[in-house]
DNA sequence: TTGTATTAAGCAATCGATTGTTTCATACAA
DNA sequence: TTGTATGAAACAATCGATTGCTTAATACAA
């Protein structure tokens, strides 16, 4: 059995209060130096560590934060999740990770779970079937932050990220390099983060001129096979893309390229392909891939101040969205249309 | 405020312990059907959620697990991670995710904080300074479950890998290729998975009566940085290896690729290269990597139900250490050494 | 010597749920 | 009618720490 102040009380001979007071230092109450030294002496020897169950119980205030993402395995995630760790730990918070897979009701049973468990605040990249959970959150109170994915007409704290800026400049570079059938390769409808990439990316059809062609915009889901399905389903089209943007991530990306692969084409040479990746391989990648990525430590960094103020605040503050650049790298997987395809 | 027992009860007219029966059903104690339903139906109304806190400070029982690994971000810890979490979800286990960098003093304090908030269990790839710390935990009766790393002499669950078959498998393919002078590129050094696969690749030479060559041992750390440095090191060296064993993981290897490719040579006509790699970029990588790997979801089920063992049961079971086989996979990363050089 | 500050530490309620024990009321048998 | 068995629900202690309030003891002034 671990050490409880009664333990340590009793050893010294006080009541438990005098214990905890000394451990607090509150400046309203003193205790005398002679019983200060004792108790300290008592705890050291006794190696007393409090039970922060209990003190959760009295102080309704837990150093726990809940982190809810779809997947911690998604290098996007793993690094913002890694960050916020990193700073709950300097702070003394812990942090629950919760991965959802991108089911709502999962993530719904882990929001009541973290509740029950009386987590100091919450930040969430919500599946975005609906709002209503997360409506009722805002209305508990909760500290809360959003990232990734925020909602039209929600108020609330989130970090997001610039993708339409390196779209632009993407689809730009595209342009310039002579493409005018260029395809997108969505990751799961409905996300907030999706649906801004394709926003911009047919505000860049239109600002370039280019026709607009539904077949192009092709995929649904973040994974492996997700974007391989995706992308021979576009290699099969009467008429092909001479350029890709894939905008799912990681896996879906991966999967496009063994469809390309597959299909016995190469890139650059018959098709070209920027991708949003968030993981360190793309220049060791057999065609060092043009990326669009994000400053995922930022993000982490972002998320875990906003809640800290959240948290630690009395009045409710203004709900603030921040939003994160994103970095535009050009490497070896564009190059002029082939047109002899 | 959320409702508590109290509320539920005062609604329905009962005293809060008959709420407390009807949700646990025990059976010593009968509550009549009538009150159960009334009772059920407030539960309900009111929407109640017991609170986990006090639940966790009566029951001694947190329903909540530590996981402490060096990092997160490695794709090895990652899988593993996400395999527990979910395993943790479907028996109502919550996951406290711990990152050490390897710094024994931080392990240390997460140690002792999930001590304090009461969890059932610990899942622990230990950094490896010493394990007085680790001897204390089994003294406590914690349960506890090694993972990836064990020690000497120490009676404890553990899920490590057979990472000694795979070596030599990799060993034998290098000498059939005619290999001779082979580098080992460690990770960080006094880990029992680099000693084990060093202790393999020693054996290996001694079998194939090959010279050890101690320049051909080098590098200390699992950074990218550490395998870079390293190897460029090896390249430096007047009598180059022809082939190398990449053994510290996936950054490491990444970094050793850079190097190798920074002194304009080429995988694999100049230097062959087989790597601990447990990522799956392999086959998209610039040469795709002949790897070892690891059935990591094999890892996290393992640990995982050794771990819920020990809790549920109530008397003390022997320790058990699972290992996993390993994955050798050959890709285009090897072949027969070029003498030209 | 009595009264009043002042300082130091003890008392007891509280957080919310669980659980061994007790009480109460009804039913049934003697 | 009295006594006992039984079923249903209340009582109260407990887990460990915190904290507003009270008490005790000492010092000092009147």
């Amino acid at each position: 059995m671990a050490t409880t102040l009664k333990d340590v009380a009793a050893h010294v001979g006080v009541h438990p209060s005098t214990v905890s007071r000394v451990l607090h230092g509150k400046e309203n109450l003193k205790i005398s130096e002679k019983t200060t030294k004792k108790i300290l002496k008592a705890v050291k020897e006794l190696n007393y560590i409090p039970d922060f169950t209990a003190r959760t119980l009295r102080m309704k205030k837990s150093f726990t934060i809940g982190l809810i993402v779809p997947d911690i395995l998604n290098p996007y995630f793993a690094r913002i999740a890694r960050q916020i760790e990193q700073l709950g730990f300097e702070k003394k918070y812990t942090v629950i990770v919760c991965n959802t897979d991108e089911d709502q009701d999962k993530e719904i049973l882990y929001l009541n779970q973290l509740t029950s468990r009386g987590v100091d605040g919450i930040i969430i990249a919500p599946v975005q079937e609906t709002k209503e959970h997360i409506e009722n959150l805002i209305e508990k109170k909760t500290p809360l932050v959003l990232i990734d994915r925020i909602f039209d007409n929600l108020n609330v704290n989130a970090v997001i990220s610039n993708d339409s800026d390196s779209v632009f400049k993407a689809m730009s570079h595209f342009v310039k390099l002579g493409h005018e059938n260029i395809a997108f390769l969505k990751g799961q409808e409905n996300i907030y983060t999706i649906k801004d990439r394709l926003k911009s990316f047919n505000k860049a059809l239109t600002k370039y001129k280019l026709k607009k062609n539904k077949d192009f915009v092709v995929g649904n889901g973040f994974e492996f096979e997700d974007g391989y399905e995706a992308t021979l389903k576009l290699l099969s089209l009467e008429k092909t893309p001479s350029a890709i943007l894939s905008a799912g991530g990681d896996l879906v990306t991966l999967g496009a390229i063994k469809a390309i692969v597959e299909k016995g084409l190469s890139i650059p040479k018959d098709i070209s392909l920027i991708a949003f990746f968030d993981s360190y391989y793309p220049p060791f990648l057999a065609t060092p891939l043009t990326t669009i990525s994000h400053y995922r430590k930022q993000i982490g960094e972002n998320a875990f101040k906003l809640l800290l103020e959240q948290i630690e605040s009395k009045k409710p503050e203004k709900p603030k969205t921040v939003c994160i650049d994103t970095r535009f790298e050009i490497r070896d997987s564009t190059a002029k249309p082939n047109n002899t395809l």
